[in-house]
DNA sequence: TTATTTGGTAGATAATGTCAACTAATTTAT
DNA sequence: ATAAATTAGTTGACATTATCTACCAAATAA
């Protein structure tokens, strides 16, 4: 990709960061012969980093901002690979929790350590300071379009 | 989409936001029944953007970061529909010039309205000293991945 | 001159994504 | 208490985005 310029826009400037981002993570996780997609990563994520590692499927359609049919797939096809279960929720019939198994907590190791070599290679030079204040304005960005 | 917090991660923070931005520019598209994918938007921005509207298939590969065979497509998708014409490229006779039409033209008036309203919206209650930063570690990362 | 690389086209397929329909459970309204 | 409305999850159908491959002709390198 060219070196991208300021006056592209400061969307252009996201769209080229996360591709690029996400082609790393898809040829680290290719690389490692995991069997999973860029989704089935960000599932498995954010199960590990949930309290028992559990949660609603309709909670992770919320955290994931994805629509329920294709969180639903994501789920049937990890569930298939063993690396989540299905149980049963107290709380409401209709639903069950997700939860990471214990294959699936090892693969977190595994995940974890891919994605924090992409994300020092792409944080390279940058302070704490300036890393904080990019992500809280990513936040603010993201909670003003989501209203 | 959950109101995303801190400890999530950048990745899944920029993840939200893209996402974000991508279902308003698409909303936006289609409410103006303008026929067209958030891609070829894309394309149609970036050959405004140009001197003279116009550049080979290898300049868009390069600016957009995608795969040849993509752009190829779009590019057949937007010249069908009379948005972009092909002429000569005197420098070689491999490619041809991609240009936007009258009508592309006159299209990139509409879209980029869509778009000022939403970045706006993106933006508010961020300085052009943050946007100015933002932009800056935005580009610093993509470049960071894409050595 | 020959070998290699490059620009573009299209095949084949994967991954991501949306909208709709449906059923059962839950919540809300009467 | 009962009926109406909403919700959680599953699946169908399809759209959009994306990658790798093979190929041919043109350009470049050896």
């Amino acid at each position: 990709m060219a070196r991208m310029k300021k006056e592209t826009g400061i969307q252009e400037s996201l769209m080229g960061l996360i591709h690029q981002y996400k082609k790393n993570i898809r040829h680290a996780v290719n690389a490692r012969e995991l069997g999973l997609t860029g989704m089935h990563v960000r599932v498995i994520n954010i199960l590990a980093r949930l309290p028992k590692s559990e949660a609603t499927a309709n909670e992770l359609v919320k955290l994931l901002g994805r629509d329920k049919a294709q969180i639903a797939r994501l789920l049937k096809e990890l569930i298939f690979n063993g690396l989540v279960t299905k149980q049963e929720n107290p709380l409401d019939k209709r639903s069950q929790l997700l939860v990471l198994t214990e294959q699936g907590k090892q693969l977190t190791q595994t995940i974890k350590q891919a994605e924090q070599q992409i994300l020092a290679q792409m944080q390279a030079g940058l302070t704490p300071e300036e890393l904080s204040l990019f992500n809280q304005i990513t936040l603010k960005m993201m909670n003003n379009l989501n209203r």
